[in-house]
DNA sequence: CGTACCCTTGATGTTCCTCAATGGAAGTGG
DNA sequence: CCACTTCCATTGAGGAACATCAAGGGTACG
């Protein structure tokens, strides 16, 4: 472990903080780290992009990425947001086509830890495990763009906002808030829609007295059933 | 073996069909087959439906399954066809949830054949390939359906009409063909609109002697590179 | 202190959905 | 095999939802 230090922590911490690798002794996370290799990226810089050829299993150790897709008239569609903890590479591991079909910028200042395939293959090897802990995430991805495609397919753009919201209300001294992960432009990007629009329907919201609209980012839902209601 | 053979050939069958178990030798996916069960769906039969519990791996014999969400006002999203090889199930992968979130309905008369979470777990244990492989399906799977959600997210429908289309194409005698596997209504429900609109965009790709349209479900496509071009 | 980006609101236009009517194909039962 | 029903596909008319273009003010950041 030693000649590993100067790698400092990051690679520690990072481990310890993926479900998919916690459940081993401290050891066996020890040696996994060592196989990591740390790498900061600024707030809005790309991570990887479309097209390259990559075998990298990137976990977020802090910060946040947002992983996208691109027409050819430019617009952005968001597939996922990645926080601390959270996992992105199944490029890695989908053994046919190695290639990024989407881009990942830095929302924030952000530090990965990376995995290269090579390594990962042994830790899978050595702890089968670890492949059930990321089939069961990967699974849970997809029942999730699943959903999201269903989202953008058939409800409207109020349907989609107020179904975002319920996912990320949390409450506060009897009150219930959402304090948006993202801009209103991202937020859009993910939504399917565009910034004017998620502008539009937040202020009909508001007069509906439904939300209301403290800081930028923090919203306060004044009846969560009333509002999922609103939109059925 | 031979206390199984009452259960007829369809398990051996299709769990020879399907890539997660086709690396196994005979004997191997012979004990396989043996914890397999068939059952058979009528056409528009549903094979599960939201909310249902259930832990089982679905692996689809012969015939074709739909899996499509639902929303309030009754509008469905299809998310995937499944045909003969193609399997589901994740939900019996998928550890802390194991509700369907979707409905699962038989397109043509289908025979599928299933086995319980408790064997395939089994089998996960004494084959550590096979959850590899799931894996590298459901890997798959999640990049189509996040391709998905980009289409119906940010294309107009003319743009995924063309963009299904080049997906299924096959040439004959020179010429080129796509086969619809599915009515326009279903083919109006994976793309995220409606069949109204489907007829109308295909009678104008026609106008415009982009294709032909010939039998019901036969589409003739005039030249590849200028369709796509037509929706840029 | 300026610049750039984000958010909001208005005016306008397009896309696409909804409702409705019709013709045709496929399936059903006599 | 034909009459009947049912579903599918097409086309039209109308309208709703949303995108686009444009301009304004607010705010963060160098």
């Amino acid at each position: 472990m030693a000649h590993h230090h100067h790698h400092g922590e990051g690679h520690t911490t990072c481990v310890r903080l993926v479900p998919i690798f916690n459940h081993l002794s401290d050891e066996q996370m020890d040696l996994i780290a060592a196989s990591a290799h740390t790498r900061k990226v600024s707030k809005n810089e790309l991570l990887f992009r479309v097209g390259e050829k990559d075998d990298t299993l990137y976990i977020i150790s802090s910060g946040r990425i947002r992983i996208y897709q691109l027409n050819e008239s430019g617009r952005e569609q968001t597939i996922r947001i990645l926080n601390p903890g959270d996992f992105t590479g199944e490029v890695a591991i989908f053994q046919s086509d190695k290639r990024h079909h989407s881009y990942a910028v830095a929302a924030l200042d952000t530090t990965v830890c990376m995995i290269r395939k090579a390594d990962l293959d042994n830790h899978l090897d050595n702890y089968p495990e670890i492949t059930r802990r990321i089939l069961a995430d990967v699974t849970q991805r997809l029942q999730v763009s699943e959903k999201q495609t269903t989202q953008v397919g058939i409800e409207n753009v109020a349907s989609r906002i107020v179904a975002f919201l319920a996912d990320y209300v949390v409450d506060e001294n009897n009150h219930t808030f959402v304090d948006l992960p993202m801009t209103r432009k991202d937020l859009a990007s993910y939504l399917g829609t565009t910034p004017e629009t998620i502008s539009r329907k937040f202020s009909a919201l508001e007069e509906q007295d439904l939300i209301r609209q403290h800081a930028k980012n923090r919203i306060e839902i004044m009846d969560l059933d009333e509002l999922l209601f609103s939109v059925e």
